[in-house]
DNA sequence: GTATTTTTTTGACAAAGTCCATTTCTTGAT
DNA sequence: ATCAAGAAATGGACTTTGTCAAAAAAATAC
């Protein structure tokens, strides 16, 4: 298990304190937006720019250590769980979203069906319900 | 086959230019944004507010008239083709959409492996890819 | 240590969408 | 037809999310 600065090394990506603490929020803080990260980080070094946060989750991203989910009608989330082909399942009421793996196994739906030319990279998968918490408050 | 007005009327929603217009215009250029469907309904009607655009997306997509897809990176597009189980495929370099049917049948992914609890209601997929000509472009 | 490259900061800017008060239009009942 | 009540549309300000660009600061490689 390297350490965050031998990961970053590890992609050629200079060591910075504000990049070591971006890893360490999504890592603790699972499917937070670049506004929550941003809270966190600032709680655990004093600051950091906005520009950084984005600058730093779009490399992040680029470099496949981290992975953004985009549900609809909310802002971009960001989790450090890659490299293992799972979805994510968002509650309509409350937002909450949970990882889950797909029941038709480890590359669900990476085929269309008729692909047109094209070269499909991705398969992103958004399950859309209602928690059991919300389920109950109605 | 209903009218448009009749299908309005079906759903208790009172009708107006402005419904008509909109609803044309999602038929007429499926996957296109607010601010397309906005300069087509102008094209068509003279005027309308974005506002009267948003209101009327919202209530369509909420009786189930319309469908919203947010591909990341992207605003909220629109399409009319409803009550299918299918998917979509975006280029990620020219932000082209395709309608595709999913491989693996009638109800892809539409079973998470553990749903914590939770009433899905709809599985969201996006196939990320290169379209044929921005392959060749490069 | 120093030069070079990269990152961070700062502040302006842009796109997408929402909120709210007012006006206008639809509908349903007279 | 007409009128009242409710719904929708308008206009304008505002919020959120994210990007752009130039200057300052920090990290790497020698």
């Amino acid at each position: 298990m390297p350490t965050a600065a031998e990961l970053l090394r590890s992609h050629s990506l200079p060591v910075t304190a504000q990049r070591l603490a971006v890893l360490r929020a999504v890592s603790a803080r699972p499917h937070g937006t670049a506004d929550q990260i941003t809270e966190t980080v600032r709680g655990e070094i004093g600051t950091i720019s906005r520009q950084a946060v984005y600058n730093v989750l779009g490399i992040f991203s680029e470099k496949g250590l981290i992975r953004r989910i985009q549900p609809s009608g909310s802002a971009t989330l960001y989790e450090d769980r890659v490299g293992d082909n799972h979805h994510h399942l968002v509650c309509r009421t409350c937002g909450e979203t949970l990882d889950v793996d797909c029941a038709t196994g480890e590359t669900p739906c990476l085929n269309a069906a008729d692909e047109a030319g094209y070269e499909i990279d991705e398969a992103e998968v958004i399950y859309w319900g209602t928690c059991p918490r919300c389920l109950k408050a109605t």
